[in-house]
DNA sequence: GTCGTAGTTGCAAATTTTGGCATCTGCGGG
DNA sequence: CCCGCAGATGCCAAAATTTGCAACTACGAC
């Protein structure tokens, strides 16, 4: 199964816990395909234990989120989404803020980046999740 | 006055009105050192004219950030703040999640990355505003 | 296994942000 | 200088997100 929760990533600090709740929002997440609203993860939460409270879901989403489990996705015009970061295959998105058209990009690409400001500014950054717009290449075509 | 509204970056497109509210939203921003808070600029705002409404400032910031004449300060724990992008100043921000220092980053930094993504993806990456997180070298240095 | 405590949760209320819609207005055209 | 209308605004209501707090519980210590 790939949400192993006990795992290494999470969780491995003094003072935090795991509770059934947070298991499930992991749970639920990791186990979406695509990318789920806070609604979407409450919805699939409660099929398990219905019960557990919206707002309980904002908070283990940003949990999650600082611990590096799950990424952030912010689009405007919709509504916030996560999705699981997968060790092996982490990448952040371009979207395009013409079509809204969502590219992956490889979190190696950002490799430079990262050590510019290592270097230069002594920051570490975290790579997690990064959303960049722009425009993609179709559009850039339709409207240069 | 750093605040020329009918010059080259904004509204400069068909159907895009230059309205008064556009106009002291702008302005506030412009005119105001730090970042601020979409309340906190209509405040201002509301210093001028004491009818325009909560909601219009929302859209009216929105907007401004799409055109790029704005950035977008997203710090969790804190309201989301606006800045005015000034050019031939046009920096990005890396904030520290365990002090919340702000670092900011300056544009060229991330020539690299655009260029990787232009070539890699065919994507024109909008490098008008970031908000990277990580970690300061001091708090680095506590930690470990 | 039991205890104690700090970390979490559920619930309710507050706050922030978005959306609908009728009315208004900037601005290009005549 | 006046018209017409797409684009904006104001106001109201809905939706999304955050917060306060008392009750609950995971988990390290004994």
């Amino acid at each position: 199964m790939s949400c192993e929760i006990t795992s290494d990533r999470p969780t491995a600090q003094s003072g935090v816990r795991l509770t059934p709740q947070r298991a499930m929002v992991l749970e639920a997440i990791y186990h979406s395909d695509g990318h789920l609203s806070v609604d979407e993860v409450h919805e699939r939460v409660q099929m398990l234990s219905p019960y557990v409270d919206l707002s309980t879901v904002y908070r283990t989403v940003m949990f999650l989120k600082q611990q590096g489990v799950i990424g952030e996705l912010r689009l405007d015009g919709q509504p916030v989404r996560y999705e699981a970061v997968r060790s092996g295959h982490e990448h952040h998105h371009a979207v395009c803020s013409t079509c809204g058209a969502m590219i992956e990009v490889d979190s190696a690409d950002l490799t430079e980046l990262s050590e510019i400001l290592s270097e230069k500014y002594g920051f570490t950054i975290n790579l997690v999740h990064l959303t960049l717009t722009g425009q993609c290449s179709a559009c850039q075509a339709a409207s240069g």
